[in-house]
RNA sequence: GCGGGCGUAGCCGAACUGGCAUAGGCGCCGGACUUAGGAUCCGGUGGGUUCACACCCGAUGUGGGUUCGAAUCCCACCGCCCGCACCA
């Protein structure tokens, strides 16, 4: 018998599968489609175990869906702009494409290895012209439809390095990762994707999306954070001039509020106050209060600062006078920058009135055993005049209602989700295609002109602005609209955005006159199946959904939501962290590889637990599914097949085989791959149990068959050869999954447990269509029950036939 | 604070609809084959009684409840994880 040598089999089929092209979609088929997408890596150099899990998860899908039949495409492509690569280049002086395009080249090589196959012809980068010329014309697209907007917004900014720094750059308590600086907020022109205008499609969209794990579904609704109230104006007193909007999500209590807070950001803060002997102190307070990070000012645990600014407000529903309050707890960046302050209802409002020795009115009757502060609860108004008694939702209408005969205000829905700030001020990434011009202003790049080149520096230190910016030859051209000087924009897209298309361009990889054909959108869209790190579960996938609503009315895809179904698996840990190359505790595959194989690697990966629970990475799990398929080796190979007789224990091998057959099928269906494995490995421990002490018969080889077949999708290089072996042609013919005759699996004979009062106290070989009063009265004949009645009479006799029969004996 | 989830052997985990708890694997112990084994194979692996067959008892974070019957459902508590977090 050959022994099993795993290097020279997973070489030959990774060849194999290549030169034949074996995984390159054929379009031109009648075969149903099946898009099996996973999350395009960033090329982060070295593939690790924590990487393989994922790859290892897509690569099944995509093999089993091509055993079940389907035309099924798995791509793959790179998500390589982007922080790190340009970090390293200001280290090690190697240029980002440089490095970039050999660390793709090295994860293809790794993920060869592991034996994943993919549709190559597909293959898409981030980085590179073809791909971000189409990224650029998109933005250019939404530019036409007023989603793309230039606004002032703030930016983290290192005063002692004077460069603007990306979120993830600043660290810990608000420091610069590099010098330690506290980060200083800046303004800065830039630009911002309207997803605020898709917040409520996005929010009800959710509801699709049945194949969604819950978790992220809650998570984006979260994100998008959708709260339904009022607003309204409030005067300042003895000012007619002079007044604020609020919002607020409970209208019901209004007659609670005993002041009311404007965010420091506020521009009537400035108002109110100059001339006034206030002017000082109050903008002292919201100078300093300006100058804090965003990470204090928003720690919930701080103490709420504020101050009176020496003016009144009108309460609009009963007129009276309210001091006015400038305090850090309120946002300018949320609502209207304003609140009413109801102490009697609002925790956050009842801690600044202690403070300040501000009037509490509960306008909310509490239960007679609450003993906290504010009330948040529900019950019926009090205090409230024309609310009095109703409970809150009816308070709540009945204000509303109010509030818009009156004319004083309006029903208001207000969400947590921000626009979309695309702007780096970063040199490797996909430039902005718009000129700014004296005379024109800004000026979007014609589409014939694009894409908008990066061109080549060799310096990209940060310098106080985007490395581009010193790029004369890049920054110093015409204007697209009257032909005079004009200067590029020199800050580059976030990463999200080349990310949030990229499935899109994988069904039309290679168009050069545009992102996309609609015909092949309309044939693989939406993806079937996505894969990828719970990690992405809100921004990416926001992001992603955001564009293809877009790209939806704008008629160039057919789907509103991209991703039919979402998988989102757990991640690899050792040592109680995430396996990563930061935290220093990555094991690498080759070792296994050279060992035990890429087959019983991912074996490995499949069996470690729960697909979506994170798992610990234990180095001595390989041996126990390496041992499995040096086993099945064996097994399948080392005997002749004799024309003896077909016995008892044929029938039954065959059962057993046809049962895990259902199993493994449905395990899969279900993402539960490690059961699937286990079955295949309790299947596995039957063959050899048959295999020693039977002499194997056509029974036997048609059981060796089915499990070579399951092991198709999983542990591919042994399976395909030992298929050949067993001397067959291609594993991928036809629709080679095993089905499963549903008459096969039927148990005739099955144990039936007989309790008393809830205890197991007997099992009996009883037929599986045993009816309920042959079960009854076959537990009643079990010695071992007469045993515990003791001559006495059962008080009642619970039978589920054919599996259990529960005597009770009342005693 | 709000929202979501989890807790089963020495370890990873299985148990789908309330019905034999602990499948499968790792590790460990013993044995076989061997010059040797970190290869392979066989057996064992909660506790107790027993030469053995077998029998008994205990156990799913803790306490209570519902039920003939609970890892599973309900209540309270303890512990851990994830997301959001001064969002009015």
């Amino acid at each position: 018998m050959a022994p099993y040598d795993h290097e020279a089999i997973e070489r030959r089929w990774q060849d194999r599968w290549e030169t034949e092209r074996t995984f390159y979609v054929d379009e031109a088929t009648d075969k149903p489609k099946f898009y099996n997408l996973q999350m395009y890596p960033y090329p982060s150099g070295d593939l690790h175990m924590g990487h393989l899990r994922n790859y290892t998860y897509t690569d099944l899908l995509t093999r089993y869906r091509t055993m079940r039949g389907y035309a099924t495409m798995a791509p793959m492509g790179w998500d390589s702009f982007g922080l790190p690569a340009e970090n390293a280049a200001i280290q090690t002086g190697v240029h980002p494409r440089e490095s970039t395009e050999q660390r793709i080249g090295n994860m293809k090589v790794q993920l060869r290895r592991l034996g994943a196959v993919y549709d190559w012809d597909r293959e898409v980068a981030a980085h590179t012209p073809e791909y971000y010329r189409w990224t650029q014309w998109l933005f250019l697209q939404f530019h036409d439809r007023g989603l793309a907007e230039r606004r002032n917004a703030p930016v983290n900014w290192c005063p002692k390095d004077q460069t603007v720094l990306a979120n993830e750059q600043v660290v810990d308590d608000g420091v610069c990762e590099r010098c330690g600086t506290t980060v200083v907020k800046r303004d800065l022109e830039q630009w911002f994707f309207k997803i605020t205008d898709y917040a409520d499609r996005l929010l009800d969209d959710l509801e699709q999306l049945d194949e969604w794990p819950e978790r992220v579904r809650t998570m984006q609704e979260n994100w998008i954070g959708r709260s339904e109230g009022a607003s309204f104006r409030m005067h300042v007193a003895g000012r007619e001039d002079l007044s604020f909007e609020v919002y607020t999500t409970r209208p019901d209590t209004s007659f609670g509020m005993t002041f009311a807070v404007l965010a420091p950001e506020h521009p009537l803060v400035e108002e109110l106050v100059t001339g006034t002997e206030y002017e000082r102190p109050v903008l002292s307070f919201v100078a300093d209060v300006v100058r804090e990070s965003e990470i204090e000012r928003l720690s919930v645990d701080k103490d709420k600062q504020g101050m009176f600014i020496g003016a009144h407000a009108v309460n609009p529903v009963n007129g009276r006078e309210i001091p006015i309050y400038v305090a850090d707890y309120v946002l300018m960046t949320y609502g209207t920058g304003a609140i009413m302050a109801v102490p009697g209802q609002d925790q956050r409002d009842w801690d600044f009135a202690k403070e300040h020795g501000l009037d509490i009115i509960r306008t909310v009757e509490p239960p007679d055993d609450f003993d906290g502060e504010a009330y948040l609860g529900d019950g019926p108004a009090i205090n409230s005049e024309f609310l009095d008694g109703l409970p809150m939702a009816e308070a709540k209408e009945r204000m509303i209602q109010w509030l818009e005969e009156q004319g004083i205000g309006e029903r208001a829905v207000q969400y947590r989700l921000r626009d979309w700030l695309i702007s780096r001020q970063r040199y490797w990434g996909c430039p902005i295609p718009v000129v700014y011009c004296p005379d024109d202003g800004v000026v979007p790049v014609p589409e014939d002109q694009l894409p908008v080149r990066l061109p080549h520096i060799s310096d990209w230190r940060p310098a106080g602005e985007s490395p581009l910016a010193t790029v004369e030859e890049f920054v110093d051209t015409e204007c697209p609209a009257c032909g005079g000087p004009a200067r590029r924009e020199t800050d580059t897209m976030d990463t999200f955005v080349d990310s949030s298309w990229y499935f899109l361009r994988y069904v039309d990889a290679h168009n050069a006159d545009a992102a996309f054909d609609r015909d092949k959108v309309d044939h693989w869209m939406p993806v079937d199946q996505y894969i990828g790190g719970v990690e992405h579960a809100i921004l990416h996938l926001l992001y992603a959904r955001f564009f293809t609503k877009v790209l939806y009315d704008m008629d160039l895809v057919g789907v509103e939501e991209p991703f039919a179904a979402l998988f989102t698996q757990g991640m690899i840990t050792r040592d109680g962290a995430k396996m990563s190359k930061s935290k220093g505790n990555v094991v690498a595959p080759d070792p296994y590889y050279d060992r035990y194989g890429a087959d019983a690697t991912r074996l490995y990966h499949l069996f470690m637990g729960p697909p979506t629970d994170d798992a610990v990475w234990i180095d001595d799990g390989v041996e126990g599914t390496s041992r499995f398929i040096n086993r099945f080796w064996r097994v399948a190979l080392e005997t002749e097949t004799t024309d003896r007789d077909e016995t008892d224990a044929d029938v039954e091998l065959l059962k057993t085989a046809h049962r895990t057959i259902r199993k493994v099928t449905e395990d899969i269906e279900r993402f539960s791959f490690n059961t699937a494995v286990a079955a295949l490995m309790e299947y596995g421990n039957e063959l050899r149990a048959y295999a020693s002490d039977e002499p194997r018969t056509a029974t036997f080889d048609r059981a060796v068959e089915y499990m070579t077949l399951m092991l198709g999708p999983m542990a591919p290089h042994v399976a395909h050869e030992l298929w050949e072996r067993t001397g067959h042609d291609s594993m991928l013919a036809q629709e080679p999954w095993p089905e499963w005759d549903p008459e096969m699996t039927v148990r005739e004979r099955v144990t039936m447990v007989i309790q008393v009062d809830g205890k197991v106290r007997d099992r009996v070989d009883v037929d599986a269509d045993i009816t309920d009063d042959d079960a009854r009265a076959t537990a009643l004949a079990s010695e071992r029950v007469a045993d515990y009645l003791d001559g006495g009479e059962p008080a009642r006799v619970i039978v589920r036939a054919p599996k259990l029969v529960n005597v009770v004996t009342g005693g």
